[in-house]
DNA sequence: CTAGGTCATATCAGATATGATATAAAAATG
DNA sequence: CATTTTTATATCATATCTGATATGACCTAG
């Protein structure tokens, strides 16, 4: 099971565990998971308020489905194209460095 | 050529362009290859600090080659890795943040 | 209801990143 | 020096990530 469907099963009130605990993983596992999450929600936010998910894709040369994952936390995203992503809709180094600064 | 073989001819006089002017990347891959390069550099400092690339390869399940790769900023070696690495020497997600948002 | 647009999911073949190993080169140590 | 430790480079089979495609689900407007 991935996060995406873990998130969707969690707002029907399926209540589980931590992330961590749930697919236990490694502290610094857990930490590169909470890192690709901050990463695609932030680009899901950026990336709504200003083009189509076949139209970011496009940018970066990926596929609409390729987006759809990296905005949903798909574990088979590498940071690599959640970056790539979140620079294509403008976001700056310093964004990005907050983005990830900040997951919590 | 890597960006590896690229410092090494530099540090040896050959003088040559920017990365992303020899190289020919785009904006965004030129970027990419900034934040590859900062946490590379970062990792190295603090790594070299700590232990060997040799201790740091098991911690994160590695082997030595592969650090060694990661610290000469070798592009085959993903930000992910690098991050992994990172954190088996204690940083946090504040300091890689940094490290990114200040990737010149 | 239905037609169009947008997003999610499934599958796949090809590309890239991976750890392992061998070994060379370099640096530190004595 | 010579030895040992550490780091760099080369090669490889495998695992993972990739974009493409097909299609389903979900809207909203007509």
């Amino acid at each position: 099971m991935d996060l995406a469907k873990k998130e969707r099963l969690e707002r029907k009130g399926w209540k589980i565990g931590s992330a961590s605990e749930f697919l236990e993983l490694s502290p610094e596992e857990s930490i590169l998971v909470q890192i690709k999450l901050a990463l695609s929600l932030n680009l899901k936010e950026r990336r709504k308020r200003l083009m189509t998910q076949a139209e970011l894709a496009e940018k970066i040369h990926s596929s609409q489905p390729r987006v759809a994952k990296a905005e949903n936390g798909d574990d088979s995203v590498s940071i690599e194209l959640l970056i790539r992503a979140m620079l294509a809709t403008g976001a700056t180094l310093k964004d990005i460095g907050q983005v990830i600064a900040q997951a919590e």
